[in-house]
DNA sequence: TCATCAGATTAGTATAAACTAAACATGTTC
DNA sequence: GAACATGTTTAGTTTATACTAATCTGATGA
């Protein structure tokens, strides 16, 4: 429950956390995150991230091809996860003990996760119970650094027939977040997919067990990520 | 339940906050803070604290005095009471909901205050069932900036029986200062009131948890501003 | 092949906050 | 009342992070 994560050197700034994080979920395919999707993904100006690249590929945190991107290190890595970590920690916990909703808690943990202690964030997880997913879906990395790769299909292209959990949510744009959860489609949630239109039409959805039917166009289709189940399996949803 | 506290202009920063709650409680009793002990308290370079007040005055948070020393606006003294509501807060929910300790609240809190949202801080009352005191026995302010104003009893006139924490020392002259602080007492010690002897004698207490005892004569003792304490109260931590 | 353009980088500036070294006030001591 | 000690302020520098304006690169299309 402790010092499993090492790290030298001097703690990394609030801004340092940032790109380290955005830079994760940029290059998440294993590819390289660009100057400018770091930009639009911070609301900062490129030369910004020009600098910041600088600095953090001479701290070995990133590595940089000038004019193509940005690769994290295993160092940088680590850190990256170690935020997250504290990011889908503090979502459930604000979530669950404190009344946040869906919409919310975001903005809120993006504060505070460069604020908490890991020993706080040990509490809150053992508060939890060690949870595995966060309120999205999103799987949560170990305080060891080590994180599920779950294969998801888009619902826009999940095959028509088969049964699915939704797993996460692919925006933190609140009004689509808003709107999903009255629609009932939150993470965890089961659905069969029963019809799809062409010509990238929307998909023709029923909740399980209610039945209830959903139409769900194809931009917020492409949103909901979505792991199939056996098809007379009982749904797990780990929470 | 919200939007009691109205503020115009940009957010404070993180140091702005930490200043002016350090002037909060260096002027507590309606003085001046000086230079050189909001440095001390704040671990910084007297210089950096001149700068600073340049800046805050310029801003109307605090009044400055040259050479004497900086008391707070009534802007000033909202934002530092705003700040006092926060730290306290998060202590007690911190120590009530998630085990955290005497000794480790403070530091932890102490980051916390600068990111956690009005609206979090609220939900935490709200959970804690709107504390009017925090683990300390403190009073915590009102979300509408009022504080009430522990009274404080000097050690000439307190009660035989309870136990105080010494708030204040009402004095300047080197001699008198070095000498209480040679017999442990120092703001922030917690002690109890043993004897007093009549006709003006001298007080004796147990200093607490060491139990070591002193003797206090009256001249002194009227020197010696202190709050009562719960008697089962925990430990002693300054703050 | 080369002109063009989007995107990336460099150059130079600004602000918040700290520092050290040096100059300046104030109050105490002889 | 002059000299000194103490504490305060000014001057000048540093670091992190952002910005705008200007320049450079690499890919694309005529």
């Amino acid at each position: 429950m402790h010092a499993l994560m090492k790290d030298a050197g001097p703690p990394l700034t609030r801004s340092v956390e940032d790109y380290l994080k955005a830079i994760y979920h940029l290059s998440n395919q294993g590819g390289f995150a660009a100057t400018s999707d770091i930009a639009a993904m911070l609301e900062v100006a490129p030369p910004s991230v020009s600098g910041m690249v600088k600095r953090l590929s001479e701290t070995g945190l990133i590595e940089h091809v000038p004019y193509r991107g940005v690769q994290l290190t295993a160092q940088g890595r680590r850190a990256a996860l170690r935020m997250i970590r504290r990011h889908r920690i503090l979502e459930l916990y604000l979530t669950q003990h404190l009344g946040y909703d869906w919409g919310g808690v975001h903005a809120e943990a993006e504060q505070l996760e460069h604020a908490v202690s890991d020993d706080l964030i040990e509490r809150m997880a053992s508060a939890l119970g060690h949870p595995q997913y966060d309120p999205h879906g999103d799987p949560i990395p170990t305080a060891a650094g080590e994180i599920e790769e779950a294969e998801l299909v888009s619902l826009a292209e999940a095959p028509v027939g088969l049964k699915f959990e939704l797993r996460q949510v692919g925006t933190q744009d609140a009004a689509r977040l808003h709107y999903l959860a009255e629609q009932g489609l939150t993470p965890g949630v089961l659905l069969m997919v029963n019809e799809r239109q062409p010509f990238n039409g929307p998909t023709t959805i029923a909740l399980v067990p209610s039945g209830d039917p959903r139409v769900v166009g194809r931009e917020l289709a492409q949103l909901l990520w979505c792991r199939e189940v056996p098809v007379e399996g009982y749904g797990a949803a780990a929470r």
